[in-house]
DNA sequence: CAACAAACAGTCAAGCCTGTCTGTTTTGTC
DNA sequence: GACAAAACAGACAGGCTTGACTGTTTGTTG
Protein backbone atom coordinates (compact mmCIF):
# COMPACT_ATOMS: atom_id res chain seq x y z
CA UNK A 1 0.00 0.00 0.00
CA UNK A 2 1.30 3.46 -0.98
CA UNK A 3 1.57 5.98 2.02
CA UNK A 4 1.21 9.70 0.80
CA UNK A 5 4.49 11.46 2.06
CA UNK A 6 3.39 14.68 4.13
CA UNK A 7 6.39 17.02 5.25
CA UNK A 8 6.95 17.35 8.92
CA UNK A 9 6.17 21.37 9.10
CA UNK A 10 2.91 20.65 7.54
CA UNK A 11 1.74 17.56 9.51
CA UNK A 12 2.59 19.72 12.71
CA UNK A 13 0.73 22.99 10.98
CA UNK A 14 -2.76 20.94 10.11
CA UNK A 15 -2.37 19.50 13.21
CA UNK A 16 -2.17 22.67 15.89
CA UNK A 17 -5.13 23.89 13.35
CA UNK A 18 -7.15 20.95 14.23
CA UNK A 19 -6.77 21.55 17.15
CA UNK A 20 -6.56 25.13 18.26
CA UNK A 21 -9.97 24.97 15.84
CA UNK A 22 -11.74 22.09 18.39
CA UNK A 23 -10.42 24.45 21.03
CA UNK A 24 -12.66 27.21 20.09
CA UNK A 25 -15.42 24.47 18.84
CA UNK A 26 -15.79 23.39 22.78
CA UNK A 27 -15.60 26.48 24.28
CA UNK A 28 -18.64 27.61 22.07
CA UNK A 29 -20.22 24.54 22.93
CA UNK A 30 -19.58 23.47 26.61
CA UNK A 31 -17.88 27.09 28.11
CA UNK A 32 -14.88 27.36 29.74
CA UNK A 33 -15.48 25.70 32.49
CA UNK A 34 -16.41 21.99 30.22
CA UNK A 35 -13.64 22.36 28.33
CA UNK A 36 -10.99 19.84 29.18
CA UNK A 37 -8.15 18.63 27.20
CA UNK A 38 -9.64 15.23 26.73
CA UNK A 39 -12.66 16.96 25.10
CA UNK A 40 -10.72 18.95 23.10
CA UNK A 41 -8.53 16.31 21.74
CA UNK A 42 -11.83 13.96 20.86
CA UNK A 43 -13.45 16.35 19.24
CA UNK A 44 -10.10 17.00 17.05
CA UNK A 45 -10.19 13.87 16.21
CA UNK A 46 -6.72 13.61 17.85
CA UNK A 47 -4.70 11.00 19.92
CA UNK A 48 -3.97 12.59 23.83
CA UNK A 49 -0.61 11.74 22.86
CA UNK A 50 -0.41 13.69 19.69
CA UNK A 51 -2.38 16.79 21.52
CA UNK A 52 0.35 16.51 24.49
CA UNK A 53 3.08 16.93 22.13
CA UNK A 54 2.12 19.88 20.13
CA UNK A 55 0.85 21.62 23.53
CA UNK A 56 2.41 20.24 26.70
CA UNK A 57 0.11 21.73 29.07
CA UNK A 58 -3.40 23.23 29.08
CA UNK A 59 -2.27 26.75 29.41
CA UNK A 60 -0.15 26.58 25.83
CA UNK A 61 -3.51 25.08 24.27
CA UNK A 62 -5.15 28.12 25.71
CA UNK A 63 -3.29 31.04 25.34
CA UNK A 64 -2.58 29.73 21.48
CA UNK A 65 -6.09 29.54 20.96
CA UNK A 66 -6.24 32.97 22.40
CA UNK A 67 -4.32 34.19 19.82
CA UNK A 68 -5.91 32.28 17.09
CA UNK A 69 -9.37 33.25 18.15
CA UNK A 70 -8.24 37.03 18.27
CA UNK A 71 -6.43 36.42 14.62
CA UNK A 72 -10.07 35.05 13.73
CA UNK A 73 -12.42 37.82 14.47
CA UNK A 74 -10.26 40.66 12.79
CA UNK A 75 -10.36 38.53 9.83
CA UNK A 76 -13.94 38.20 10.20
CA UNK A 77 -14.39 41.99 10.85
CA UNK A 78 -12.31 43.01 7.91
CA UNK A 79 -14.01 40.59 5.53
CA UNK A 80 -17.64 42.17 6.96
CA UNK A 81 -16.65 45.25 6.62
CA UNK A 82 -15.65 44.83 3.04
CA UNK A 83 -18.81 43.73 1.83
CA UNK A 84 -21.05 47.07 3.49
CA UNK A 85 -23.40 48.65 0.58
CA UNK A 86 -22.80 51.91 -0.08
CA UNK A 87 -25.16 54.59 0.17
CA UNK A 88 -28.94 55.78 2.07
CA UNK A 89 -28.71 52.87 4.94
CA UNK A 90 -24.84 52.67 5.57
CA UNK A 91 -24.76 53.39 9.02
CA UNK A 92 -27.37 51.12 10.00
CA UNK A 93 -25.54 48.23 8.14
CA UNK A 94 -22.32 49.08 9.98
CA UNK A 95 -24.19 48.75 13.16
CA UNK A 96 -25.89 45.37 11.59
CA UNK A 97 -22.65 44.44 10.82
CA UNK A 98 -21.09 44.78 14.46
CA UNK A 99 -23.80 43.33 16.29
CA UNK A 100 -23.41 40.09 14.04
CA UNK A 101 -19.97 40.02 15.31
CA UNK A 102 -20.74 40.04 18.80
CA UNK A 103 -23.74 37.77 18.16
CA UNK A 104 -21.31 35.44 16.00
CA UNK A 105 -19.95 32.05 17.73
CA UNK A 106 -16.62 33.47 17.72
CA UNK A 107 -17.74 36.32 19.55
CA UNK A 108 -18.76 33.28 22.25
CA UNK A 109 -15.70 32.06 22.45
CA UNK A 110 -13.90 34.75 23.13
CA UNK A 111 -16.50 35.62 25.88
CA UNK A 112 -15.83 32.44 27.82
CA UNK A 113 -12.04 33.79 27.68
CA UNK A 114 -12.78 36.86 28.51
CA UNK A 115 -14.83 36.26 31.57
CA UNK A 116 -12.57 33.07 32.80
CA UNK A 117 -9.31 35.81 32.36
CA UNK A 118 -11.40 37.85 34.53
CA UNK A 119 -10.30 35.74 37.53
CA UNK A 120 -7.26 33.67 35.77
CA UNK A 121 -3.75 36.09 36.18
CA UNK A 122 -2.15 34.11 32.93
CA UNK A 123 -4.99 34.22 31.22
CA UNK A 124 -5.92 37.87 31.66
CA UNK A 125 -2.14 38.73 30.85
CA UNK A 126 -2.77 36.83 27.30
CA UNK A 127 -6.45 37.78 26.54
CA UNK A 128 -5.78 41.45 27.82
CA UNK A 129 -3.79 42.72 24.95
CA UNK A 130 -4.92 40.85 22.35
CA UNK A 131 -8.35 41.78 22.90
CA UNK A 132 -7.20 45.26 22.97
CA UNK A 133 -6.08 44.73 19.70
CA UNK A 134 -8.83 43.12 18.05
CA UNK A 135 -11.18 46.31 20.09
CA UNK A 136 -8.88 48.60 18.10
CA UNK A 137 -9.51 47.14 15.19
CA UNK A 138 -13.09 47.72 14.95
CA UNK A 139 -12.58 50.66 16.38
CA UNK A 140 -10.60 51.72 12.94
CA UNK A 141 -13.07 49.55 10.92
CA UNK A 142 -16.13 51.06 12.72
CA UNK A 143 -14.63 54.53 12.17
CA UNK A 144 -13.97 54.31 8.16
CA UNK A 145 -16.92 52.81 7.54
CA UNK A 146 -19.04 55.56 8.82
CA UNK A 147 -16.89 58.05 7.48
CA UNK A 148 -16.38 59.39 10.50
CA UNK A 149 -14.04 62.44 11.06
CA UNK A 150 -12.21 61.26 14.58
CA UNK A 151 -10.63 65.18 15.00
CA UNK A 152 -14.20 66.62 15.81
CA UNK A 153 -14.72 66.39 19.67
CA UNK A 154 -17.26 63.52 20.77
CA UNK A 155 -17.15 61.55 17.67
CA UNK A 156 -14.41 59.07 18.78
CA UNK A 157 -16.25 58.92 21.86
CA UNK A 158 -19.35 57.90 20.09
CA UNK A 159 -17.88 55.76 17.96
CA UNK A 160 -16.68 53.78 21.24
CA UNK A 161 -20.21 53.99 22.87
CA UNK A 162 -21.08 52.14 19.70
CA UNK A 163 -18.72 49.31 20.16
CA UNK A 164 -19.49 48.90 23.66
CA UNK A 165 -23.08 48.69 23.24
CA UNK A 166 -22.79 45.92 20.28
CA UNK A 167 -20.90 44.35 22.99
CA UNK A 168 -23.70 44.64 25.75
CA UNK A 169 -25.93 43.30 23.07
CA UNK A 170 -23.87 40.56 22.04
CA UNK A 171 -23.99 39.79 25.94
CA UNK A 172 -27.22 39.92 26.13
CA UNK A 173 -28.19 38.06 23.42
CA UNK A 174 -25.82 34.79 24.43
CA UNK A 175 -28.91 33.78 27.12
CA UNK A 176 -32.20 35.19 25.52
CA UNK A 177 -31.90 35.47 21.77
CA UNK A 178 -34.17 38.62 20.98
CA UNK A 179 -33.49 39.68 17.86
CA UNK A 180 -35.85 42.08 17.52
CA UNK A 181 -35.33 44.58 20.66
CA UNK A 182 -31.83 44.51 19.23
CA UNK A 183 -32.85 45.67 16.24
CA UNK A 184 -35.32 48.08 17.13
CA UNK A 185 -32.08 49.51 19.46
CA UNK A 186 -30.09 49.92 16.77
CA UNK A 187 -32.26 51.15 14.23
CA UNK A 188 -32.74 54.65 17.07
CA UNK A 189 -28.79 54.26 17.66
CA UNK A 190 -28.07 54.58 13.62
CA UNK A 191 -30.61 57.73 13.62
CA UNK A 192 -28.56 59.26 17.08
CA UNK A 193 -25.44 58.39 15.03
CA UNK A 194 -26.27 60.05 11.79
CA UNK A 195 -27.35 62.83 13.63
CA UNK A 196 -23.87 63.68 15.42
CA UNK A 197 -21.72 62.15 12.88
CA UNK A 198 -23.12 64.26 10.27
CA UNK A 199 -20.62 67.02 8.83
CA UNK A 200 -22.49 69.40 8.44
CA UNK A 201 -24.54 69.10 11.80
CA UNK A 202 -23.27 72.17 13.94
CA UNK A 203 -20.76 71.37 16.80
CA UNK A 204 -22.53 70.43 20.10
CA UNK A 205 -22.25 73.21 23.02
CA UNK A 206 -19.84 71.88 25.39
CA UNK B 1 -20.66 25.83 80.47
CA UNK B 2 -23.87 27.66 79.33
CA UNK B 3 -24.67 27.29 75.52
CA UNK B 4 -27.02 29.77 74.04
CA UNK B 5 -30.21 28.47 72.72
CA UNK B 6 -31.28 29.40 69.16
CA UNK B 7 -34.30 28.29 67.29
CA UNK B 8 -33.64 25.74 64.05
CA UNK B 9 -35.28 28.18 61.98
CA UNK B 10 -33.05 31.01 62.75
CA UNK B 11 -30.35 28.45 62.55
CA UNK B 12 -30.95 27.32 58.81
CA UNK B 13 -32.02 31.16 57.76
CA UNK B 14 -28.16 32.17 58.78
CA UNK B 15 -26.53 29.02 57.68
CA UNK B 16 -28.62 29.12 54.13
CA UNK B 17 -27.22 32.82 53.90
CA UNK B 18 -23.49 32.17 55.19
CA UNK B 19 -23.53 29.93 51.97
CA UNK B 20 -24.89 31.90 49.29
CA UNK B 21 -23.05 34.86 50.31
CA UNK B 22 -19.80 32.73 50.49
CA UNK B 23 -20.64 31.21 46.71
CA UNK B 24 -21.23 34.83 45.47
CA UNK B 25 -17.44 35.92 47.10
CA UNK B 26 -16.19 32.46 45.22
CA UNK B 27 -18.00 33.61 42.44
CA UNK B 28 -16.28 37.10 42.29
CA UNK B 29 -12.54 35.54 43.26
CA UNK B 30 -12.36 32.48 41.70
CA UNK B 31 -14.74 32.45 38.63
CA UNK B 32 -17.27 29.94 37.81
CA UNK B 33 -15.02 27.29 36.53
CA UNK B 34 -13.09 27.99 40.11
CA UNK B 35 -16.41 27.88 42.44
CA UNK B 36 -16.14 24.12 43.69
CA UNK B 37 -18.71 23.44 46.33
CA UNK B 38 -15.35 22.26 49.12
CA UNK B 39 -14.50 25.65 48.10
CA UNK B 40 -17.67 27.67 49.63
CA UNK B 41 -18.03 25.65 52.34
CA UNK B 42 -14.92 26.36 53.32
CA UNK B 43 -15.39 30.11 52.77
CA UNK B 44 -18.15 30.17 54.85
CA UNK B 45 -16.74 28.42 57.44
CA UNK B 46 -19.50 25.75 57.45
CA UNK B 47 -18.83 21.61 57.63
CA UNK B 48 -19.43 20.03 54.14
CA UNK B 49 -21.89 17.80 55.87
CA UNK B 50 -24.33 21.43 57.06
CA UNK B 51 -23.38 22.48 53.51
CA UNK B 52 -25.06 19.26 52.08
CA UNK B 53 -28.01 19.54 54.38
CA UNK B 54 -28.86 22.52 52.92
CA UNK B 55 -27.92 22.16 49.47
CA UNK B 56 -28.12 18.30 48.83
CA UNK B 57 -26.89 19.78 45.50
CA UNK B 58 -24.70 22.09 43.88
CA UNK B 59 -27.55 22.70 41.30
CA UNK B 60 -29.43 23.83 44.99
CA UNK B 61 -26.50 25.68 45.67
CA UNK B 62 -26.38 27.49 42.65
CA UNK B 63 -29.88 28.02 41.70
CA UNK B 64 -30.69 29.50 45.39
CA UNK B 65 -27.61 31.83 44.76
CA UNK B 66 -28.97 33.05 41.59
CA UNK B 67 -31.99 33.96 43.22
CA UNK B 68 -30.11 35.98 46.59
CA UNK B 69 -27.84 37.15 43.95
CA UNK B 70 -30.92 39.22 41.67
CA UNK B 71 -32.38 40.36 44.71
CA UNK B 72 -29.22 42.00 45.73
CA UNK B 73 -28.88 43.67 42.71
CA UNK B 74 -32.31 44.77 42.82
CA UNK B 75 -31.76 46.62 46.34
CA UNK B 76 -28.43 47.92 45.43
CA UNK B 77 -30.20 49.18 42.10
CA UNK B 78 -32.67 50.85 44.44
CA UNK B 79 -30.55 52.11 46.87
CA UNK B 80 -28.47 53.84 44.31
CA UNK B 81 -31.45 55.47 42.86
CA UNK B 82 -32.32 56.70 45.93
CA UNK B 83 -29.08 58.89 46.45
CA UNK B 84 -29.21 60.61 43.21
CA UNK B 85 -29.06 64.25 43.45
CA UNK B 86 -31.05 66.61 41.74
CA UNK B 87 -30.57 69.27 39.41
CA UNK B 88 -27.82 70.13 36.53
CA UNK B 89 -25.96 67.27 36.42
CA UNK B 90 -28.75 64.82 37.27
CA UNK B 91 -28.53 62.66 33.93
CA UNK B 92 -24.85 62.17 34.25
CA UNK B 93 -25.04 60.90 37.77
CA UNK B 94 -27.77 58.92 36.86
CA UNK B 95 -24.66 56.92 33.86
CA UNK B 96 -22.59 57.61 36.63
CA UNK B 97 -24.94 54.89 38.77
CA UNK B 98 -25.50 52.34 36.16
CA UNK B 99 -22.25 52.32 35.23
CA UNK B 100 -20.95 52.05 39.28
CA UNK B 101 -23.62 49.08 38.98
CA UNK B 102 -21.88 47.03 36.16
CA UNK B 103 -18.91 47.47 37.48
CA UNK B 104 -19.69 46.05 41.14
CA UNK B 105 -18.48 43.05 42.47
CA UNK B 106 -22.12 41.77 42.22
CA UNK B 107 -22.25 42.29 38.64
CA UNK B 108 -19.28 40.33 38.48
CA UNK B 109 -21.17 37.51 40.24
CA UNK B 110 -23.84 37.72 37.75
CA UNK B 111 -21.64 38.35 34.66
CA UNK B 112 -19.90 34.68 35.64
CA UNK B 113 -23.31 33.12 36.35
CA UNK B 114 -24.74 34.62 33.03
CA UNK B 115 -22.01 33.52 30.74
CA UNK B 116 -22.20 29.98 32.56
CA UNK B 117 -25.56 29.70 31.55
CA UNK B 118 -24.83 29.91 27.88
CA UNK B 119 -24.19 26.40 27.81
CA UNK B 120 -26.25 25.51 30.81
CA UNK B 121 -29.86 24.59 30.16
CA UNK B 122 -30.80 23.91 34.01
CA UNK B 123 -28.66 27.60 34.71
CA UNK B 124 -30.20 29.39 32.04
CA UNK B 125 -33.86 28.09 32.88
CA UNK B 126 -32.84 29.88 36.18
CA UNK B 127 -30.47 32.94 35.24
CA UNK B 128 -32.99 33.78 32.03
CA UNK B 129 -36.32 35.13 33.70
CA UNK B 130 -34.17 36.70 36.94
CA UNK B 131 -31.85 38.81 35.08
CA UNK B 132 -35.09 40.10 32.97
CA UNK B 133 -36.49 40.64 36.03
CA UNK B 134 -33.02 42.87 36.91
CA UNK B 135 -32.75 43.53 33.80
CA UNK B 136 -36.75 45.06 33.70
CA UNK B 137 -36.02 47.21 37.16
CA UNK B 138 -32.89 48.73 36.03
CA UNK B 139 -34.67 49.95 32.76
CA UNK B 140 -37.69 51.13 34.78
CA UNK B 141 -35.03 52.66 37.81
CA UNK B 142 -33.09 54.10 34.58
CA UNK B 143 -36.29 55.55 32.95
CA UNK B 144 -37.89 57.41 36.42
CA UNK B 145 -34.64 58.69 37.51
CA UNK B 146 -34.07 59.73 33.88
CA UNK B 147 -37.36 61.58 34.06
CA UNK B 148 -37.84 60.11 30.52
CA UNK B 149 -41.28 59.70 28.58
CA UNK B 150 -42.00 56.53 27.17
CA UNK B 151 -44.48 57.14 25.39
CA UNK B 152 -42.75 59.44 22.91
CA UNK B 153 -41.29 57.50 20.28
CA UNK B 154 -37.72 56.48 20.50
CA UNK B 155 -37.17 56.90 24.18
CA UNK B 156 -37.62 53.40 25.03
CA UNK B 157 -35.25 51.94 22.71
CA UNK B 158 -33.32 55.13 24.11
CA UNK B 159 -33.01 53.82 27.41
CA UNK B 160 -32.48 50.27 26.80
CA UNK B 161 -29.24 51.29 24.39
CA UNK B 162 -28.28 52.91 27.47
CA UNK B 163 -28.30 49.99 29.75
CA UNK B 164 -27.04 48.22 26.87
CA UNK B 165 -24.27 50.37 26.78
CA UNK B 166 -23.10 50.13 30.54
CA UNK B 167 -23.16 46.48 30.48
CA UNK B 168 -20.45 46.40 27.87
CA UNK B 169 -18.68 49.00 29.42
CA UNK B 170 -18.79 46.32 32.40
CA UNK B 171 -17.68 43.48 30.79
CA UNK B 172 -14.55 45.62 29.55
CA UNK B 173 -13.70 46.66 32.60
CA UNK B 174 -13.58 43.43 33.72
CA UNK B 175 -10.03 42.98 32.34
CA UNK B 176 -9.10 45.86 31.32
CA UNK B 177 -9.96 48.82 34.38
CA UNK B 178 -9.80 51.91 32.22
CA UNK B 179 -12.51 53.93 34.42
CA UNK B 180 -10.58 57.45 32.23
CA UNK B 181 -12.23 55.91 28.84
CA UNK B 182 -15.96 54.91 30.55
CA UNK B 183 -15.54 58.72 32.08
CA UNK B 184 -15.72 60.37 28.59
CA UNK B 185 -17.78 58.18 26.98
CA UNK B 186 -20.11 58.57 29.69
CA UNK B 187 -20.22 62.14 29.53
CA UNK B 188 -20.52 62.67 25.51
CA UNK B 189 -23.84 59.76 26.17
CA UNK B 190 -25.20 62.04 28.85
CA UNK B 191 -25.13 64.62 26.23
CA UNK B 192 -26.66 62.75 23.77
CA UNK B 193 -29.50 61.25 26.26
CA UNK B 194 -30.50 64.90 27.30
CA UNK B 195 -30.97 66.24 23.85
CA UNK B 196 -33.14 63.16 23.06
CA UNK B 197 -34.69 63.25 26.33
CA UNK B 198 -35.89 67.12 26.33
CA UNK B 199 -39.52 67.20 26.24
CA UNK B 200 -38.68 70.39 24.41
CA UNK B 201 -36.82 68.98 21.89
CA UNK B 202 -38.81 68.63 18.45
CA UNK B 203 -39.42 64.80 17.67
CA UNK B 204 -37.18 63.43 15.27
CA UNK B 205 -37.75 62.53 11.88
CA UNK B 206 -39.54 59.34 11.07
C1' DC C 1 20.06 2.65 4.12
C1' DA C 2 21.16 3.82 8.67
C1' DA C 3 20.62 6.71 12.42
C1' DC C 4 18.31 10.33 14.47
C1' DA C 5 14.48 13.41 15.54
C1' DA C 6 9.92 14.64 15.27
C1' DA C 7 5.21 13.14 15.36
C1' DC C 8 1.92 10.19 17.19
C1' DA C 9 -0.49 6.68 20.41
C1' DG C 10 -2.13 5.15 24.73
C1' DT C 11 -1.54 4.05 29.76
C1' DC C 12 -1.09 5.55 34.43
C1' DA C 13 -0.99 8.08 38.85
C1' DA C 14 -2.09 12.05 41.61
C1' DG C 15 -5.49 15.26 42.70
C1' DC C 16 -9.91 17.39 42.81
C1' DC C 17 -15.07 17.44 42.72
C1' DT C 18 -19.46 15.70 43.75
C1' DG C 19 -22.71 13.36 46.33
C1' DT C 20 -23.75 9.28 49.49
C1' DC C 21 -23.29 7.50 53.80
C1' DT C 22 -22.93 6.94 58.90
C1' DG C 23 -22.63 9.11 63.17
C1' DT C 24 -23.18 13.11 66.57
C1' DT C 25 -25.30 17.18 68.53
C1' DT C 26 -29.02 20.35 69.09
C1' DT C 27 -33.88 21.62 69.03
C1' DG C 28 -38.90 20.80 69.33
C1' DT C 29 -42.77 18.17 71.39
C1' DC C 30 -45.35 15.23 74.30
C1' DG D 1 -37.31 13.63 80.77
C1' DA D 2 -37.98 10.90 76.48
C1' DC D 3 -38.49 10.56 71.82
C1' DA D 4 -38.48 12.35 67.05
C1' DA D 5 -36.72 15.45 63.83
C1' DA D 6 -33.82 18.74 62.27
C1' DA D 7 -29.07 20.44 62.09
C1' DC D 8 -24.38 19.45 61.90
C1' DA D 9 -19.83 16.79 61.17
C1' DG D 10 -16.66 14.18 58.55
C1' DA D 11 -15.22 9.97 56.02
C1' DC D 12 -15.61 7.62 51.67
C1' DA D 13 -16.28 6.03 46.76
C1' DG D 14 -16.77 6.98 41.87
C1' DG D 15 -15.75 9.84 38.15
C1' DC D 16 -13.19 13.21 35.77
C1' DT D 17 -8.97 16.09 34.61
C1' DT D 18 -4.31 16.86 34.01
C1' DG D 19 0.22 15.86 32.76
C1' DA D 20 4.06 12.45 33.02
C1' DC D 21 5.58 8.45 31.02
C1' DT D 22 6.75 4.53 27.68
C1' DG D 23 6.40 2.82 23.24
C1' DT D 24 5.53 3.11 18.10
C1' DT D 25 5.44 5.20 13.57
C1' DT D 26 6.88 8.57 10.20
C1' DG D 27 9.92 11.98 8.22
C1' DT D 28 14.67 13.83 7.74
C1' DT D 29 19.58 13.75 7.08
C1' DG D 30 24.19 12.15 6.15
Amino acid sequence: MTTTRVPQGERSRVMRQRLLEATVECLVEHGWSGTSTTLVSQRAGVSRGAQLHHFPSKSDLVLAAVAHLSEVRGQELRVAAAGLPEGERRTRAVLEMLADHFTSPVFAAALELWVAARTDAELRAAVGPLEQRVGREAHRIALDALGADESRPGVRELVQATLDLVRGLGLADTISDDAARRRRILDRWARTLDAALDPDAAAEAP
